[in-house]
DNA sequence: ATGTGTGAAGAGCTTCACAGCC
DNA sequence: GGCTGTGAAGCTCTTCACACAT
């Protein structure tokens, strides 16, 4: 029993793919070599093989990929070919941002719930979506059947929505809060922490360039 | 002439470290355990240690670290000992968000400039900025010594201003647009992409717990 | 000739396990 | 006893280099 090992960048990797096939597409290319693919995504050629390989075979020797059909195979590995169902629990600013961020809804996901607990901003509607009551979460992700869920609340009340979120049968938390977050193993937890992406910045621009001896 | 190489992930984890230990440091805790600090940011002790020892030698065997003193040290290594001057390019939702995101500024940034192309924008002042127009970048960026941008443009327009970025003489850029940067390699990007990070968790959650024979 | 598919080498990060010091 | 600091082992992802197919 061996589970097939893919690495967690790899499924990164080909949702660009997709992205710059479509693109490749568009502009008439229907033959695509893994070289062009890979200074579209600026990565190496090889990367571009070996993650395709992980899969299957897609290609063809001594000529490359057909763009139509590797878009399909990649819609299919990576979950595209259906849209995917997301609530967004905290519509502070960046929670609005993403209800009002249209991009989401050509790239599969739709924010179809949006959850507050503040009386002032329930009943309100932000890009098409009406924002209910944080206290309806559990009962009404768990009927709806959302396994994806954002979390923009403030960092004080992140694992406690966490907790009830996984009460409610989430399966994945994309979280904007610096993590704290312990959940079961069975469940997938993404931070995106920009302070913390800032400071990597500054300290490799200061120091990449500047060896020491 | 060797680079002393530090894992990019340790600057990260060092960050979460600096927010733990002021945490802990309020609640009266003066000398803390690597055990303790891995427990509050969900990694392991020998990564706190290994973190640290790549910068020196911080703590006192057979008791610990001296939380105070470790908070300083950690300062000055990912220069949070100075506020750190952010611009920010595209004043969309995303931007708009930023801008009133009050937190940064407790974690050592500050965005003190903001550009939009859109004459409706211009001369607005969201979040005590006011939005300059995108046509002064270069001038602006370069007179102010402003080295960190936030670029949350149009995927369409994110190459043409990272390229203005670039003559400014930004040193790094975070970008919300699918990548297609490139830039020379003394300039730091990060780019983050939220439908890559969903594709991911989708996908995570449907493979983890599903063993492949 | 050209470009894929892939085992093996390489690079980078994490974890272990234990020596060293309190 | 307790906890740090660290070389070495382990693991994961990337890159190479070449066999193979067209």
């Amino acid at each position: 029993m061996i589970t097939k090992r893919v690495p967690s960048e790899t499924i990164g990797r080909l949702f660009r793919y997709f992205r710059s096939l479509s693109c490749l597409l568009r502009k008439g290319e229907e033959i695509v070599s893994s070289k062009t693919l890979a200074e579209v995504c600026h990565i190496k050629p090889a990367t571009v093989r070996k993650d395709l390989s992980y899969f299957g075979e897609f290609g063809t020797r001594g000529v490359g990929y057909d763009a139509a059909s590797l878009i399909n195979k990649i819609k299919k590995i990576i979950k595209l070919d259906k849209k995917i169902n997301v609530a967004l629990v905290g519509i502070g600013n960046i929670g609005r941002a993403l209800l009002k961020h249209s991009t989401f809804e050509l790239e599969g996901f739709k924010i179809v719930m949006a959850f507050d607990n503040s009386p002032s901003k329930i009943g309100d509607t932000v890009g098409n979506v009406m924002i209910e009551d944080a206290a309806n979460i559990r009962e009404r992700i768990e009927s709806s059947g959302i396994h994806l869920v954002i979390l923009a609340v403030p960092d004080y009340a992140t694992s406690k929505v966490a907790n009830v979120l996984q009460l409610a049968g989430a399966k994945s938390i994309l979280s904007f809060s610096p993590c704290g977050l312990s959940m079961p193993a069975d469940i997938q937890v993404t931070c995106i922490d920009l302070s913390v992406e800032m400071a990597r910045l500054v300290y490799n621009s200061c120091v990449d360039y500047r060896e020491k001896v």
